[in-house]
DNA sequence: TCCGAGCCACTTTTT
DNA sequence: GTGGCTCGGA
C-alpha cells in the first residue's frame, strides 16, 4: 500500500480523486500545525481520512505513530471505516485512533501505578459517580435535598472539564455547594475514587495530564511514538483535553485541528469554543485552510442556515456555497398541538414514501428526548419503521446495570459500588440497615464490603433473614467465581442471572416492561459474545457505553440535534421550534447570550442536516409535564430569511380556539377571516407576516399543505380505510398485551378498531394488529 | 424488611 | 406524566 516517498503520483492515490483545491491544500499540508475549517457538510471527514492515508503513504508515518482523536465514539467508528474502505488492511495498525477518553484510558492502564491506581481500575459512569457522590455528603451531614447529589456531580464535572484539582478550586465556586464545602466534598470523593480503584469521565483526562506532567521521560516517549495528532470537533474540546494536547503535541507541532466554530453545541459540557478561536495564538505559524464548498444542501436550505446563523456575534466567518440547483425552500409550518405536529410528520413520510422514496432517508430531529414520544407513537400507530438513537441507551438500563454489577463482583470482589447495587436485588432479605452495618464496619475496619460480609459470617452482627440471606449471597459469589474459571463468559453470564434469581424475579414481575428486560438481558449476553474474555467485554462496554447495533433495515430516524450532528439525510424534519422549548428554558435561563448563541448553533445545525428538503414546525399548545402550556414560536422562525422559506399554518384551530392558546396567538392581532388558506391579516410578528406575504403570492399551493392539522379523526378515518374492517378479533372485556402500552382490557371494538383501557396508560384507540391476547 | 400511597422535582444535550 | 423518594403500616 504505502507509495514510496517522493511519488507525485497523487492523481493515482483514490484518496486524492474528486478533492476540490482547498479540500487537496488542506489533505497535503502534513507538517506543523493546521486548523481547517470545515462548515456543514465540506468534506470533512473526507479530508481527514484522506490526510491520514496521505500520511501513510508518503512514509511520514507508520499507522502507530498517528494519534487521531475524536470526540464521540461514533465519530471514532465512522472514521475507522472510512480510512478501512479507502487504504484497506493497513489501516488496522491504526491503534492510536478513538475518543479523548478511550484514548487517555489506554495510556493510563500503562501506567496506572505512577498515578495511585491499578491497572484494572474500573471507569465509573454518571450513575456511580452519583452514587459514590450521595455517600460522601452523607457521610458530612449535609441535607441531600437542599445540596443535591447530582448538583455536586455537575459542579465536579465543570471543575474536571476545566483541568481544575480540587486544590485549585476557586473559594467563591466551592461556595457554590453547601456553604463553601465544594471542594472538600470533591477532595473526599477524589480520595474514595483512589480506594476503590475507580476514575470517572473527567479523571481519564485529568490523570493522564497530571501522568505526563508528573512523568516528563514518559511524555517525551509519547512524543516520539506520536508523530503526527489530528483531531477532530476540535470547536467542542474543553480545557483539559485542549491541556492534554498542548502536552502531547509541543514537541513536533504536528498538529491538524478540523471543526467549524458554528457547530460548537457542547458548551453545557465545557466545550471551549476560545480553543478553536484562537488556535492561530496557540500554535503561531499555523496554516488555515477554510472549506467552504458544501455539497450537501440545495441553495435554499444554505441560505437559511446562513442567514439564522449570522445573528451570532462570537464567530469566526465562513461563507457556504454550493453550485447545486434550486430545490425546496425551507418549509415552516405551525400546527394545532404537539399531535398535530406528529400526524403532520407522519403524514409527508408516507407522501415521500408514494414518491417511491426511503424511510431512511428521513429523520426526525428534537431538541431533547422527551418530545421522541409523539413521534414513537403515531408511528407505531401507522406501521412507520422508525429507529430511535440514542435515547435512553442500553448500557443504562437498570436491568443491564444490574447483571454488569454481578460481573463487576467477579471480576473484582472490591468493587463496593456494584456491591451494594445488587446484594439485595433480587431481594434476599438484605434491607438498608443491614447494608448500613455492613458499611459502617468495612469503613471501620478499613475493608471492602465484601470481604467485610465475610467476616460478619463469623459473628453474630446480623440476625435472621439478613443473616440467611447473605451467607448465601456470599457462597454464591464464590461458586460463580470458581465457575468463571472453567465456563465461557457468555455462559456464566447466562448462570449467574438464573441462580441469583434475577430472571425468575423478573418473570415474576407483572409489570408489563419486565419482558423487555428480559429481552435485553438476552441481547446483553449475546453482546458479550463478541468478546473473548469477560475483561475485554467489561473494559469496553465502560468506556464506549454502546454497541454496534444490528442494522434494522429501512426506517425513519429520531434522534436529538445533538446526536445529528455529522449526519445527513435527503428529508430533515425540525419539530418543536418554539420558545422555551427550542431555544430551551434552561439555556434562556442560564448564561444568558452565551447559551442562546449556542442553541442557534444547534438551530444551524439542524437545517444544514437536510440535503433536499428541511420542515422545521412549531405548535400552538403543547404539553409540559403533563400540563396544556400555550406556546409561542420560537423566534429563531423569526430569523429565518425571506425569499428562502415557505411558511404555512393552518389558522382554522385560532378561530375556534377559546382556550389560552388561541388568545395568545390573538395577540398578534386579529384573528384570520378566512379559515382554510391558514392566513390572517393582522399578524405583528415577521414570521407571520411573511407567511402572511409568502400565501399572497401563492407561493404556497394552499391545496398541498392544508388540512395537515386538521381533526383527530380525520387520521382515524384514513387508519380505518388502511386496514380494512375485519372481522372482530376480539371480545369485549378480553385482556389483551400492547408493545408500548402494557396490558389492558377491551373497551369497545369498531371494525379492527379497538378502544383499551390499559392499566399504566389509561383508555387509548389502536389497532387490533398491534395488540396481542394477554 | 417490604410495599404501597402520596409527595416532589423534573427534562436539555454526552464521554 | 413520570420516576424517585419518604413515610407509615403489615
Amino acid at each position: 500500500m504505502a507509495r514510496a516517498p517522493g511519488n507525485r503520483g497523487e492523481a493515482a492515490s483514490p484518496w486524492m480523486a474528486g478533492l476540490n483545491p482547498e479540500q487537496r491544500e488542506a489533505v497535503e499540508a502534513l507538517d506543523g500545525p493546521v486548523l481547517v475549517l470545515s462548515g456543514a457538510g465540506t468534506g470533512k471527514t473526507r479530508v481527514l481520512t484522506a490526510r491520514l492515508a496521505q500520511l501513510l503513504a508518503t512514509g511520514r508515518a507508520k499507522p502507530w505513530e498517528i494519534l487521531s482523536v475524536t470526540f464521540t465514539n461514533k465519530a471514532a467508528r465512522e472514521m475507522r471505516d472510512r480510512i478501512q474502505s479507502l487504504i484497506g488492511p493497513a489501516s488496522e495498525g491504526l491503534r492510536w485512533l478513538g475518543t479523548f477518553h478511550s484514548t487517555s484510558a489506554m495510556i493510563l492502564r500503562r501506567h496506572a501505578e505512577l498515578v495511585g491506581l491499578k491497572p484494572s481500575f474500573t471507569v465509573l459512569d454518571t450513575d456511580d459517580q452519583i452514587r459514590l457522590l450521595k455517600q460522601v455528603i452523607e457521610a458530612e451531614n449535609i441535607d441531600q435535598k437542599r445540596w443535591t447529589p447530582r448538583f455536586l456531580a455537575s459542579l465536579i464535572d465543570g471543575w474536571k472539564n476545566r483541568a481544575l484539582t480540587p486544590e485549585k478550586v476557586p473559594a467563591e465556586e466551592s461556595f457554590l455547594f453547601a456553604n463553601g464545602k465544594g471542594a472538600k466534598l470533591y477532595a473526599t470523593y477524589q480520595a474514595r475514587l483512589k480506594i476503590l480503584n475507580c476514575v470517572d469521565f473527567g479523571d481519564l483526562l485529568l490523570e493522564t495530564i497530571s501522568l505526563f506532567l508528573k512523568e516528563p521521560d514518559l511524555l517525551a516517549e509519547y512524543h516520539d511514538r506520536f508523530k503526527y495528532i489530528l483531531v477532530d470537533e476540535y470547536q467542542d474540546t474543553n480545557v483539559a483535553q485542549y491541556l492534554w494536547l498542548r502536552l502531547l503535541a509541543r514537541k513536533r507541532r504536528n498538529l491538524c485541528v478540523v471543526g467549524d466554530d458554528d457547530q460548537s453545541i457542547y458548551g453545557w459540557r465545557g466545550a471551549e469554543v476560545d480553543n478553536i478561536l484562537r488556535f492561530e495564538h496557540d500554535f503561531p505559524g499555523a496554516k488555515i485552510v477554510r472549506l467552504e464548498r458544501n455539497y450537501r444542501s440545495t441553495p435554499h436550505i444554505l441560505a437559511a442556515a446562513s442567514h439564522l446563523i449570522a445573528a451570532n456575534q462570537n464567530r469566526l466567518g465562513k461563507t457556504l456555497w454550493t453550485d447545486m440547483s434550486e430545490g425546496d425552500r425551507v418549509l415552516v409550518r405551525g400546527v394545532w398541538d404537539g399531535e398535530a405536529e406528529a400526524r403532520l410528520i407522519a403524514d409527508d413520510i408516507e407522501q415521500w414514501r408514494r414518491l417511491g422514496r426511503r424511510y431512511d432517508e428521513s429523520a426526525v430531529l428534537v431538541r431533547a428526548s422527551w418530545q421522541m414520544r409523539a413521534f414513537e407513537e403515531r408511528f407505531l400507530m401507522l406501521q412507520i419503521p422508525y429507529k430511535v438513537i440514542g435515547g435512553p441507551r442500553f448500557f443504562e438500563r437498570a436491568e443491564i446495570r444490574d447483571a454488569h454489577a454481578y460481573l463487576r463482583l467477579i471480576r473484582s470482589p472490591d468493587d463496593d459500588l456494584a456491591f451494594e447495587r445488587i446484594v439485595n436485588v433480587p431481594k434476599r432479605g438484605i434491607g438498608d440497615t443491614s447494608v448500613q452495618r455492613i458499611g459502617a464496619a468495612a469503613r471501620l475496619a478499613g475493608v471492602s464490603l465484601h470481604t467485610m460480609s465475610q467476616q460478619l459470617m463469623g459473628s453474630d452482627e446480623l440476625k435472621g433473614a439478613a443473616r440467611t440471606g447473605l451467607a448465601r449471597f456470599i457462597r454464591q459469589l464464590d461458586h460463580w467465581r470458581q465457575k468463571a474459571l472453567e465456563l465461557p463468559h457468555t455462559e456464566l453470564a447466562e448462570l449467574i442471572l438464573e441462580e441469583s434469581g434475577y430472571t425468575d424475579m423478573l418473570k415474576a414481575d407483572k409489570n408489563p416492561q419486565a419482558a423487555s428486560k428480559l429481552d435485553n438481558l438476552k441481547e446483553l449476553v449475546r453482546s458479550m459474545g463478541q468478546f473473548d474474555t469477560l475483561a475485554a467485554y467489561l473494559e469496553h462496554i465502560e468506556l464506549v457505553m454502546d454497541l454496534d447495533r444490528a442494522e434494522e433495515g429501512d426506517s425513519v430516524q429520531i434522534l436529538t440535534l445533538h446526536a445529528a450532528k455529522g449526519l445527513e439525510w435527503p428529508l430533515v424534519f425540525l419539530p418543536g421550534w418554539e420558545e422555551e422549548v427550542f431555544p430551551s428554558r434552561r439555556a434562556l435561563d442560564d448564561k444568558g447570550d452565551k447559551a442562546l448563541e449556542e442553541e442557534r448553533r444547534l438551530a444551524y445545525v439542524g437545517i444544514t442536516r437536510a440535503r433536499e428538503s428541511a420542515r422545521i414546525s412549531f405548535a400552538a399548545n403543547r404539553q409540559i409535564y403533563g400540563r396544556w402550556t400555550s406556546v409561542l414560536p420560537s423566534r429563531f422562525v423569526d430569523e429565518l430569511p425571506d425569499g428562502h422559506v415557505d411558511a404555512v399554518s393552518d389558522t382554522g384551530y385560532f378561530n375556534q380556539g377559546t382556550g389560552g392558546a388561541a388568545e395568545r396567538f390573538a395577540a398578534y392581532g386579529p384573528l384570520s377571516t378566512q379559515p382554510g388558506n391558514g392566513f390572517g391579516t393582522g399578524y405583528e410578528s415577521p414570521g407571520w407576516k411573511r407567511a402572511q406575504a409568502a400565501a399572497a403570492l401563492g407561493k404556497v399551493a394552499s391545496g398541498t399543505v392544508r388540512g395537515f392539522g386538521g381533526p383527530v379523526i380525520d387520521g382515524e378515518a384514513k387508519l380505518l380505510a388502511r386496514t380494512g374492517a375485519g372481522d372482530a378479533k376480539y371480545q369485549l372485556g378480553q385482556r389483551i398485551f400492547h408493545d408500548k402500552f402494557g396490558y389492558g382490557a377491551v373497551r369497545h371494538v369498531e371494525g379492527s378498531k379497538l378502544t383499551i383501557a390499559f392499566e399504566k396508560s389509561g383508555e387509548k384507540k389502536v389497532l387490533d394488529s398491534f395488540v396481542r391476547p394477554a
